[in-house]
DNA sequence: GCTACGTTTCCTGTTT
DNA sequence: CAAACAGGAAACGTAG
């Protein structure tokens, strides 16, 4: 597997999609599909912009950051730049957040040099973070990194449970919330109201497919699940326009003023 | 193994 | 006519 695969994600999140329910990435990927691939997940190193992007997200949600306190354009690197970022360019990078995101990286670093199987781990950006071990840098010589103790251990208990990674109406908040990234797929129509419209549905359906390894995931069936959130009240209903949604009382981190 | 949750998949019918 | 929208029902995967 010499071709990484968010390499085309990449490509088809600029170039036009075709309405085609075919298998974009994930045949390239793999050879013999067999419903788990991530192996290349394990080393940050090799990650491209948008598993660098995807990483943060999931960082940011795990820690329920406001997503808009971020500053992504910061992050605008590959996997490679990332890895050499030391402490301090972090806090630089991100502030106070810059923190964890230095820790989050450093343990995935860690647990990719000494590449604890990668299979059984089913590694994703963010089954790791663990805020009960600390680890030092391993690229940079950062001085006085507060807070980030040695520790020597080696990363066997790594199976930590996983919060899930992101849901389905958060996946879409981000992209909002994240222009630069956000190649006209969803827009907002009413930004304090929290009312946005989809214009690329099956794009979008595409990457959510992405996110949760599901290569046939299709506007459909994703729009299914977000009638499930008129319930829940996470979405609310506009109707009469097609492809616009808006998001209810119970939906967090949208707001351009949410603390 | 079992349960709960959050979808995913499928489907039939309605609306735009 | 082609997409979206509506929900019911059931299957699924993961976390606990």
């Amino acid at each position: 597997m010499s071709v990484t695969p968010s390499c085309i994600l990449d490509s088809q999140l600029t170039t036009t999609w075709g309405p085609s329910n075919s298998y974009p990435d994930v045949s390239t990927v793999v050879t013999g599909y067999t419903g788990r691939l991530w192996p290349r997940d394990s080393q940050p190193q090799f990650w491209t912009k948008f598993q660098v992007w995807e990483w943060l997200q999931q960082v940011v949600d795990m820690h329920q950051i406001d997503a808009s306190n971020i500053p992504f354009q910061n992050f605008d690197i590959d996997g490679h730049q990332l890895c050499s970022l030391s402490y301090q360019d972090f806090i630089r990078a991100a502030g106070s957040v810059g923190h964890i995101l230095f820790q989050s990286i450093t343990e995935l670093k860690w647990g990719g040099q000494y590449h604890v199987d990668v299979e059984q781990l089913d590694l994703k950006p963010e089954y790791i973070y663990d805020p009960s071990i600390h680890l030092a840098p391993v690229a940079s010589p950062t001085p006085s990194s507060p807070e980030i103790k040695r520790s020597c251990s080696r990363p066997h208990q790594v199976k930590k449970h996983n919060p899930r990674g992101t849901h389905l109406w958060e996946f879409i908040r981000d992209i909002l919330l994240n222009p630069e990234r956000n190649p006209g797929l969803i827009k907002w129509e009413d930004r304090a109201e929290g009312v946005f419209r989809f214009l690329k549905s099956e794009a979008v359906a595409q990457l959510w497919g992405k996110k949760k390894n599901n290569s046939s995931m299709t506007y459909e069936k994703l729009s299914r699940a977000m009638r499930y959130y008129y319930k829940r009240e996470i979405l609310e209903r506009v109707d009469g326009r097609r492809l616009v949604y808006k998001f209810g009382r119970n939906a967090r981190g949208w707001r351009e003023s949410e603390k």
